[in-house]
DNA sequence: TACCTGATATACAAAAATAGATGAACAGGA
DNA sequence: TCCTGTTCATCTATTTTTGTATATCAGGTA
């Protein structure tokens, strides 16, 4: 048992190790070598007193008290990078690296402009996208700001509610040439539909609004927002997106425009602590009055 | 600018400097020595690229940017320990570090016999106390577990509801015995009284429940429960306080028994991934045992 | 089977970080 | 005023860490 704590560039060596798998990997990923990684894990399991991998000629297999302790490595990393990107961000003005989490089609789909405005005016500044529908990214200080669907509950995080982004029920044309268009909400029964993969939140929701999608046995499944908007693109089925990318194509048609209408609540949300960093506000803001405007306020 | 990350012992190092003043205490601190602890603050600047400190012959003075980075390192700090008690876990049973976080009141004078039999029951638990009344130090992994009166909003934490700890307004006889008793609520106004410093969210639970604190000047402010509760103790004045705590105390009388009783919400919380290991595990279940004997059911 | 490519482990030399000692500057107290 | 205790900066010797080169092992392929 060692009585000093470890040095804590043992703990990202551990997990570049976890991560890539072996020692040598680890090694190139951080710019060192072999058997410098070999003794950081050697010291390291030497320091916590039991052991973190089995070496094997193929890599090293970690144990089950590493796989436990991997979350804990993962936040610290996090928290490393979070740290190092307000500190790029200083010396006043909009400079330094600004990460943004957002859902896949608002990310793709609806941020580019946006991000592409903010960047020209203000050269100095670098943005990192993050795409995922993980709710936590802020707390976990895995992202600076975060676009998000759910108003978090979070005291320590400022929320700006956009508004309700508008879905509908979307076809291509060519679609609907082929299998015709269905004439009431019952008909979508019989069509091939693009649906979610796995219950969420959001499903839960438009099962609440519309109870006939109970019913519906979708022949896509996709829990990618972008993945039903591609398939509705490419004349798959019928499916939800939002309004105003559907529009962005002539050729897809919006069906039961006043029996499915589904507002998608947004919001921007950043951590208290960043309110007063002059990258964070700038893009906060930027993002607010693009997604407002997208919505058409 | 650096083209690498720098080592993340510089951070500890900085927060070290940081917490200490000067970099012979952050020295002495950390077992390095001043020369050492002075090269390190010098390669984090070099590789942030903008002065942390201002060196002078009474200690270093951080600059703004320095303050602005200063919760990032002292999250790190914090996921570090939570590392680190993760891994004093491993190996089955009930053992390691757990860490609680809890009031003042609670953790001095309703936890100790609770902590006790849980020692006495597992002899390789360590078990460190951290009294405060921050809400956030779950998701910050400054604590395991928490006992809170007030219900946490977040998914990732698990929730168990204690019930209520009922709160009364109390004296002690010697000070009655030369104020005299108030016969109504409203003679509290012309008494010796004990209340909060601050605003807090409990302050407006009460005065909601009755009006008449609004009204009340107290003699002796105290955001501290435990520094009121010694007030009430010392025969100060009339002051509110757990009933159970109060009872202890034969010389304690409650006061207006039916007027004003206010049932103080418990809930001992975890974070979800601390589940299953057994340290954390175990001392969730005793601490949830024992809250509920304390408040009898 | 022989060979190639990936892996880890080890030995030893080079590089880097550290400790130790010393000096200068400043503040507070006798 | 001088003394004492503190601070940080600097120089040098030493320790520690790292890199290089090499050995060894496992698995896939001709």
């Amino acid at each position: 048992m060692n009585r000093t704590e470890p040095s804590w560039d043992f703990y990202r060596t551990f997990l570049t190790v976890l991560q890539e798998g072996s020692l040598s990997a680890a090694a190139r990923e951080l710019g060192l070598t072999q058997p410098t990684i070999g003794r950081h894990i050697d010291a390291l399991e030497a320091s916590i007193g039991f052991q973190l991998f089995i070496r094997s000629p193929q890599g090293l297999i970690p144990t089950e008290a590493a796989v436990d302790l991997r979350p804990h490595a993962e936040q610290l990393a996090a928290n490393a990078a979070a740290l190092l990107r307000a500190a790029t961000g200083q010396g006043g003005g909009v400079r330094g690296t600004v990460r943004i989490s957002a859902s896949e089609v608002i990310g793709i789909e609806v941020l580019p402009p946006m991000l592409t405005a903010l960047s020209e005016r203000h050269p100095d500044l670098v943005i990192e996208l993050s795409l995922s529908d993980a709710v936590e990214d802020l707390l976990r200080q895995e992202a600076d700001i975060a676009v998000r669907m759910v108003e978090p509950q979070q005291d320590a995080l400022i929320t700006r509610r956009i508004g309700g982004i508008p879905l509908g029920l979307h076809a291509h044309r060519r679609y609907l040439d082929k299998h015709g268009a269905p004439d009431k909400l019952e008909d979508l029964l019989d069509h091939r539909t693009i649906g979610f993969d796995r219950e969420s939140a959001f499903v839960r929701a438009i099962r609440k609004r519309v109870p006939l999608i109970e019913l519906m046995r979708p022949s896509l499944r996709a829990d990618s927002n972008l993945a039903q908007l591609a398939a509705i693109r490419a004349g798959f089925g019928i499916g939800v997106c939002q309004v105003e990318l559907a529009r962005r194509d002539p050729e897809i048609v919006r069906l039961f425009e006043k029996e499915f209408a589904l507002p998608l609540e947004t919001f921007v949300v950043m951590h208290e602590n960043l309110k007063t960093t002059p990258r964070c506000r700038a893009t906060f803001d930027a993002l607010v009055e693009g997604l407002l405007a997208y919505i058409g306020r």
